[in-house]
DNA sequence: GCCCTAAATGACACCGGGTGCCATGTTCGC
DNA sequence: GCGAACATGGCACCCGGTGTCATTTAGGGC
């Protein structure tokens, strides 16, 4: 889940993307490649920063030029999603359940790389992540930034009345977010012959938000 | 939150809690309490394991005879409310609705301590936690296990068809922690005039179970 | 192609968390 | 009082991560 090293090259502005930043991002993928071989073969507290460092042929020093930290190099990528989903979210139609977008934002999760080999790659590094005890507590530490990023425009949703004391925004969030966690879980732990699509509206189909702003909009009237 | 330092002295058994197992409490309870000043006069990670060893009057060595990590002392408390809360849970009636028994469950989150200097005491930590990044990491991922001890139990409530693939049970129980976050968060930065509970209450109330054999027992009927 | 400069690198010393090991107390049970 | 178990401290060591500096490498203007 979450793959997308699309590291889009093509960005926005006109700047045809300076040298020095292409052979960067591509010392970054060497160093995850040959970081995830390792990791898949000997696990990951077992590979020491050295030994990757070495197998790209660099210092360990020049290694965390490239990556902050070890953890960063196989949790790093969840970063991009923070604004992706942000912009996901404002993407959606105005009076549409909160629910309902927040199930629909997730949909960026599922389109990405269709590479059957990069997925498997990205399978595999989610399992390490999941069995990992320091890498899932990293990993729930940073899709608590991503849902910090949404927490906000859900409150301007429900135009809750004292934004900063109303738990529920944060609430309906988490408890998205919790969900997709569930499904990603299950999913991972099958045989994957279902689409992971299912398993979340599965997941999200146990529960309902129950606002009034929120009635009013499902019901297509109010106000 | 999730205070209770109580250290439960009498045990089920018989044995009248030996001799060395008190002091080691006693050392355990010695060194948080330095601890904690220092944490709270010069921040987390600005406080080596060195300084609170030296403040508590022993080597650096023995610290890690009594604490696992660093991160334990602040955050070990924890541990212990996995149990209670699965107890909790068994306590409460088959037949109440999944959501409202997991209400009642964070319920023992608020009944500990009275002492009013302890929990601004406990309060300041939270916030530490909340405040450093790496303790916030750690604080998910255990109550990522906490959660754990419960899917299973509101699984076998929901009567779940193919258990481990169903993704339902961990949906509602992160669901239903993320709701406990989220008034957490909201409560910590209040100025707490409100007891928690109505926090609770507001961020559980935003969300509803919607399972089939939910609403049977809900409606009092069915099958 | 040349040269100047900026950036990339490597080596080294250092910090802090954490562990294995062993020698020296300290305390319990008898 | 004695032996065994336990507690402690000290030390060397591992690993992740950072600051510093000298050296190399590569880019861009000319």
């Amino acid at each position: 889940m979450f793959a997308s090293w699309a590291y889009a090259d093509g960005m926005s502005d006109g700047s045809p993307t300076p040298i020095r930043e292409r052979t960067r991002r591509l010392a970054q993928i060497e160093l995850t490649t040959v970081a995830q071989d390792l990791f898949l073969e000997h696990g990951y507290e077992e590979t020491t920063v050295d030994q990757i460092a070495a197998a790209a042929g660099m210092s360990k020093r020049t290694f965390f030029r490239y990556f902050p930290s070890k953890d960063d190099l196989v949790i790093g990528k969840y970063d991009l999603f923070g604004d992706r989903m942000a912009d996901a979210l404002d993407a959606r139609p105005a009076d549409e359940p909160v629910w309902e977008s927040l199930r629909r934002v997730f949909d960026i999760t599922l389109d990405y790389v269709q590479d059957s080999q990069a997925r498997a790659r990205n399978d595999a590094m989610d399992r390490i992540v999941q069995s990992t005890p320091q890498l899932t507590a990293r990993y729930l530490e940073k899709l608590q930034r991503v849902q910090a990023l949404l927490i906000g425009r859900v409150a301007a949703r429900l135009g809750s009345s004292a934004s900063a004391s109303d738990p529920r925004p944060a609430a309906i969030v988490g408890a998205a977010f919790a969900c997709m966690q569930a499904a990603r879980a299950s999913w991972l732990s099958s045989d994957q012959s279902e689409p992971f699509g299912e398993y979340l509206d599965r997941a999200m189909g146990a529960l309902d938000v129950d606002v009034d702003s929120e009635r009013r909009d499902a019901l297509g009237g109010g106000q």
